[in-house]
DNA sequence: GATGAATGAGTCTTCATTCAT
DNA sequence: AATGAATGAAGACTCATTCAT
């Protein structure tokens, strides 16, 4: 067996972090054991530590490609041109978040989950969201200004505070559809609607 | 006959459980021992384990306790004539969420992170959230009629869909303040506020 | 099971360093299992690590002991008044090692090579294992000083080379017994006493 | 018909036994791993195994160079003609030891405490040193025969002995001056010469 | 001949839980 | 009732060795 393609190695990667996503989501991060990983994923011990030095690597790796990932599908909708109106525009994350989930067959959601808890106590995991997530906030804030020239909503709305607001509404849709596993997107945007429109006012 | 009265056997599960949150605060669930909540109650294995029968009883009981804790302080708010308009009830929610982490010496917001976690791998757990947030959203829809008939929401309001997205708000606060650490409830109330006024609307 | 006394403690302590000891001179210092050791004590995974955090803990004690141990023994030797003459002092200190071999029912020897070559790779033993020998031949340097004042050795000697020249023969009898098997501590006095008898000078 | 010569053969075994001495030296036999080995000889894996087949037969050809190195700097001294009278003989002895390791780059004093460690629990190194101990001592024996002749020590002197004690020294200085650090050929061979010499005797 | 990725048995260590005192 | 020492199954990780390419 001499030298391995990159390649190669690349798709190794993927098959243990497949492995690794889907007993996460059936355990959790830590009643998953290494064995169950490793039988997942069909290889042996020393295959698997030889692309991830211990459990934590795999964890923080997992973590960080569902977030990369997620990013990759809303990178979109939040450059598309026209900007959707803020109601519109929430649903269509909202179902990117419940695409993804379905299509990668593995649950964004609840990494998602998991990983919150895990940064918990893990820093290096802790920054990596941090920063993701106010870059993320970032650009919800870009949109809200978008929507302010277009007047979707009043000029003298505060970004930033918009921002926190949408991204509180995206995170408690994960929660909420993980948990209660009720939620649609439609819903979540409609309820927004309603809680835009007054009386009187015409719908979308 | 028992030595120890009701009332004192009541003292020390709040002395367990009070250890308890301490330590998963600072370590999560899993990297917590029975050792270390042993240790932080100043009893003894034998006493701990008196009181509850296993470590996964022991979480159960310190995320139901989190909920319940959290229901009380956010009761009022949901009884209170008039109710508050939107905005300002979202706040005064939000505000509940912050003051209950800040009085009661634990994070509520780090604990409920926990608990959703946790809830991926235990059934028991999993159930319990469910009906909490479900119940809590019916209280939430209950807002939304009397909204309806106080003019601040659009008759055609779905009470489902809009219970919903608070609650998506209210979830997505938690988590959003538990990771960036750099939100607060005026700037989620205020958030919404602008989302929900159009230009030349009359504030508040 | 509640608190144990601290003799017992101490029993069980001497109770798994027996083991280890035993176990060690078998098999040397890292061929030897935990399990090894562990079924030598006849006690639990759990009990013996209560006792020594750590394998190389459990070596560090082992080595440590035999010093200790053999110091005591040696100790009279050393502050015996009159002093014997340097190769009569020899043969005893030769016959405390041989003996402390075959009383406790270990091997000095084979503990103190396998010491030696810990010594090397811990930082900690190695320390140790220097102060102990630094100060062992302290105390065989004030015997120099003795014998010159009884006349045994001339004035002009050096008691830090002596001691050295001293320190090195009874290290070497540990070694050379350990690994050939057929030195006495008789020989290794009359190898010495020959060395510093002349033609016509009068024996012992 | 090899592509390799058997000169080159020979060149690619010496290159992997100095990176084993250098890899057993800093972290003791058991410690180093044949990867670090493999990595330090700049050669793969297979290549390595293709000229010792375990890593035992490594250790074992280690200890075993530097016994026949060690026997090639000494022998010039056993065979000289006059001999050298006893102190001085030693401190050829020891001074060829630490030459020998200061000139082939590494610690064979090192080595040896390593060797006699390992042979503890390594039948066939057990045996090696055994036989080339007692060879040497024969050879010591031969001396002692010469000195006596030459009237450098009594006539009455039991070879046998005086060889063991002999060895001894040599052995002991190898130990002392690994472990601690601070014992010098010239130190050994004056301590021996003080012990030997009575008040009064005319000195060298 | 050479390579180095893969194997998997074996190691140290932890920790929820029990129960003799 | 209370204690805390003891249990031992289970987990993460290593590393000497092999063999497909």
């Amino acid at each position: 067996m001499p030298k391995i393609t990159d390649e190669k190695r690349a798709l190794r990667r993927i098959q243990i972090l497949e492995a690794a996503w889907s007993c996460f989501q059936k355990q959790g991060l830590h009643a998953t054991t290494m064995s169950d990983i490793i039988a997942a994923s069909n290889l042996s011990a020393g295959a698997v530590y030889s692309y991830f030095p211990s459990k934590d690597e795999l964890i923080l790796a997992a973590v960080k490609t569902s977030l990369t990932g997620l990013r990759e599908r809303v990178e979109p909708l939040l450059n598309a041109a026209p900007l959707l109106p803020p109601s519109r525009f929430i649903e269509d994350i909202a179902r990117a978040v419940t695409d993804f989930t379905a299509r990668e067959g593995y649950d964004l959601r609840r990494v998602a989950l998991l990983g919150w808890s895990e940064a918990q106590r893990n820093e290096h995991l802790r920054e990596t969201m941090q920063v993701y997530y106010v870059e993320f906030r970032a650009r919800l804030a870009d949109a809200v200004a978008n929507w302010k020239r277009a007047g979707e909503i009043r000029k003298t709305a505060d970004d930033g505070d918009v921002s926190k607001t949408l991204l509180a509404m995206i995170l408690g849709f994960v929660v909420q559809s993980a948990i209660t596993g009720d939620v649609s997107a439609q819903e979540l945007a409609h309820g927004l609607r309603d809680l835009v429109q007054r009386e009187g006012a015409d719908a979308e």
